[in-house]
DNA sequence: TACAATTTTCAGAAATTTCTGAAAGTTAAG
DNA sequence: CTTAACTTTCAGAAATTTCTGAAAATTGTA
């Protein structure tokens, strides 16, 4: 398991963003490293490639197995786990968001729907309360709105990508056929 | 400045959740406390709604503007600075999802765009170009079409996320459109 | 069943991040 | 100017996160 410069460049990279992706150094690091590695890996290679414990390995692809970015393999005549990432790059893409959305969205809706249950004692809680309700009506369309990415077609969703300012007219379009609806 | 315990529940959670969103627990405090509290609030207050130092304040304050979330006001008579949540919730949040494009982003183009400038020395390394590259083409078009949806307008945007499986429909319009148009 | 290969766990160590509070810096009023 | 009010800075302390490596658990083979 010799890293090209490159490779060793990216899987740094990778490592270094981690924290701001949602996981740690190392983790990030081997996501990146079975990124770009097309072959299964074995623990033990990624413990040496990376320079990083053993247990780290494990608990790291624990992690990524949580997060649904890898797949277990077995070669014949090899009891050890061999891994790789889980899909196509726009897979991985896909489910990056799919489970960060689900991680920096879902609690926060979850909370914020229960705020909203209990009645204000006074005006000052009132306030307080139509604010954390802005809050929850943005944030809650925001996650449907995630949603509905997610469930696109590959196809759709490259088509949406690729509008730019297309989607100003797109929408427009919409908007002028509605109101034409709504005024006849 | 006595938080209702709603309010206190608000800003306890955002604390907690701050790391998600790529700043520390008391940063994330600071802010869900100014974005419901309507009137402007000095450090001082700050510290003692929230019983942190005052030095962890300004720190604070200062990581909060550099996000651009906050907003500087001056009350007559008074020298101390108060500070205000930068605009609507609108407003905030798509000023983080900004700010998150710019730093999640921004970063790894800059280093594949890098990466990929070196030609390969041998088909291994050929082979990491090629899903560096596909990593690359990916992260360029998520961030055109993050930049596009941060130019949205406030009325285009909310129709966008309200449109549900109507996003399909109008997609699929669009593509009968134009295969119409090549066909032809 | 016994055993060897492999993975997982987890207590403590190391690294990193966050926080405090006192000192230094800045600003405006008199 | 001088002084008082306020803000920022930053070294070290505290808290948190990550990492290691040895022991425990698991798994497959004979």
């Amino acid at each position: 398991m010799k890293l090209s410069s490159q490779a060793q460049a990216f899987v740094l990279h990778f490592g270094e963003m981690g924290s701001r992706w949602g996981f740690n150094r190392t983790v990030g690091q081997m996501f990146a490293l079975l990124t770009i590695h097309s072959e299964p890996v074995n623990a033990d290679q990624l413990a040496e490639a990376l320079k990083i414990s053993r247990g780290n390995v494990s608990m790291g692809l624990k992690e990524l197995q949580a997060w649904r970015l890898i797949e277990l393999h077995h070669q014949p005549g090899d009891r050890k786990d061999y891994f790789t990432a889980a899909g196509s790059i726009w897979d991985l893409a896909r489910t990056v968001f799919e489970e960060r959305r689900k991680r920096e969205l879902d609690p926060t809706l979850t909370l914020l729907r229960q705020l909203l249950l209990t009645d204000p004692r006074d005006p000052q809680e009132a306030q307080a309360q139509e604010r954390i309700q802005e809050v929850y009506s943005l944030l809650e369309m925001l996650d449907q709105f995630a949603n509905t990415l997610s469930k696109l077609e590959h196809k759709d969703l490259i088509r949406l990508m690729k509008l730019g300012s297309g989607l100003n007219k797109l929408l427009d379009l919409k908007a002028g056929a509605k109101s034409k609806k709504t005024n006849s």
